[in-house]
Parts: C-alpha cells; structure tokens; sequence
DNA sequence: TTAGTAAATGAAACAATGATGCAAATATAC
DNA sequence: GTATATTTGCATCATTGTTTCATTTACTAA
C-alpha cells in the first residue's frame, strides 16, 4: 500500500504526497510534474516539486531521461533507497503518443567505454514507437 | 573554416553565431547555455537561446543527455544535417569536474527491445569518472 | 555598388521549472 | 493529549524556454 511506502522510506504520511503516489500508481510510464499538476489542479506547485524531491531523494521513484526537454520521473520497481537508485533500465519515449515508459525487462546494456573511464551510471533513453502505436 | 559551416547550414554568417561557434571549437565537451553566457558576457540570451536552437535545427550541434537538469549541446562530429542527427555515441558526465563529453570513438551498444517496439533513436548517458579525475 | 528582401537580432514580456525562507499546520512519538 | 520535528503553503527569486515585434543586417541580383 502506498501509506506503507511512505512509512519505509521514513517519509510521513501525508495528503499530498498520498495523492501523488495514487497518480503514480494510476499511470504506468514516467509523467512530468506537469502532468500530475493536470491530474491534482488543487495541488500547491510547490509541494508538488519538493514532495517529488523527497520521492527521488529516498527511492521512490526515479527520473526518466527521455530526450524531451521536461524531466521526467516514474516509479521505482526494483530495491532503491536513500543509498542507491538501481534504474538501469532503459527508457522508452514514443513520438506518436508522447508517453515515456520504463522498459523494466530490459537491462541497459554494457558500453565499452575507452580506458581510463569509470563507469557508475548508466542511462539509455530510447526513442521511437511504442508497442501500441506501432 | 567556422563561416563555413554556416555557409553549408544555409545559416547567414553573424557575429553572435561565430562567437558561438568558436566557444565550441575552443571547448571539447558538451556545454549549457549557461557556460557559453559566462564566455561570451555581452551576448543577447535570445539571441544565444536561438543560436542554440537553430545549429541543433540545422545539425551542426546535437543535444548532449547527461542527467544533470541542464541541457547542453556539443558540437557534431559526423555528418549530421536538417534531416538527421548521427549522434549515437554516448556521453560522459563527470562527477568530479562535473565536465560532460561526448565519447566519439565508442557506439552506443543496441538494445534489446521487447517485440513491437521500433528504435529511431537511442541516447546513452554515462556517469562516472572521467580520464583525468579517475 | 547599391538597392531590395529575407533573415537575424535585441528587447519586452510571459510561462514553466527549480530553489529558498518562513510562518502556520499537522503527523508522529511519548 | 501534548510536545516536537516535519511538512505544507505562500512569497519570492533565478534560470530556461518561448513568442511577438520593430530594427538591423546579410546576402542577392540588378
């Protein structure tokens, strides 16, 4: 339940951050804060952005490189926390129907980076059409 | 030659566009809007801001994804133009001197995406230490 | 070389996002 | 139930993205 998740994070529990975690739970793929702002119209702007930190910052959800210029965040499956966000897989924008989603089966391939590089994050942002609109 | 590249961009040859240029030419990374104000000081932002937004237009910088909030663009090494942008090589950002770069030599490994997704586009963003920090 | 014209600049103005400070409200622990 | 530490909601400010418009400038073609 989401008031669980809240608990285990050591977050409170709270109205807004409730209501953005159904939003999240609703939804599949990864949303702007705009778009949550659309879906809760009486929710403070701010509260929004930081309740969205707070999210991040104890793994709860990550953010979802998707080359659109609006960051974008998605609930975390795997086991992230305060420590470590383990999101190395790849994320999906669709040109068609504008949705970036979490390819969760897929995991971010290895890339031969030349010597001297040190490697500890990996994003791959796919872009193309989903397996809906294409 | 600079001019040229614009010449060949079909882009009319201005003094703000060469400054910009030549700030690329003089770095090696990915640079944000930002750097390039704090170079060039008596540079309009507009003007900057569509600076940017026409040589990503036209192909000669791409868009570099580097997980920091900030957008920045590098220079295009391969032929990239109105139509297409050729850049699919991964970029590096640095943890330590915070320098993102584009990793020309390496490709960026393809990924094994479920059954009914087509790929147009993939954009690899490492995080880690570079050659010098690491 | 000089118009004519299409493109580019620079300024104003507005929206969205990111970020901080502070007083009031409230979730939890006791 | 109350104390307190957290969270909210508001004000405020910075940065980036974006459009409109008048002025200036780069190229073209006579």
């Amino acid at each position: 339940m989401n008031e669980d998740m809240l608990k285990a994070s050591g977050l409170r529990v709270t109205s807004p951050r409730l209501q953005v975690l159904e939003v999240f739970t609703k939804h599949h793929g990864a949303l702007a804060q705009s778009d949550i702002e659309n879906e809760l119209v009486d929710m403070d702007r701010i509260t929004l952005y930081r309740t969205l930190k707070s999210f991040n910052d104890k793994g709860l959800i990550h953010k979802a490189i998707d080359d659109t210029d609006k960051t974008k965040y998605a609930l975390c499956h795997q086991d992230c926390d305060e420590e470590q966000h383990n999101d190395q897989h790849p994320h999906f924008y669709c040109i068609k129907c504008h949705r970036t989603e979490c390819l969760d089966e897929v995991t971010a391939p290895a890339v031969p980076v030349p010597e001297g590089y040190k490697v500890t994050e990996v994003q791959v942002a796919l872009k193309g059409l989903c397996k809906i609109c294409s």
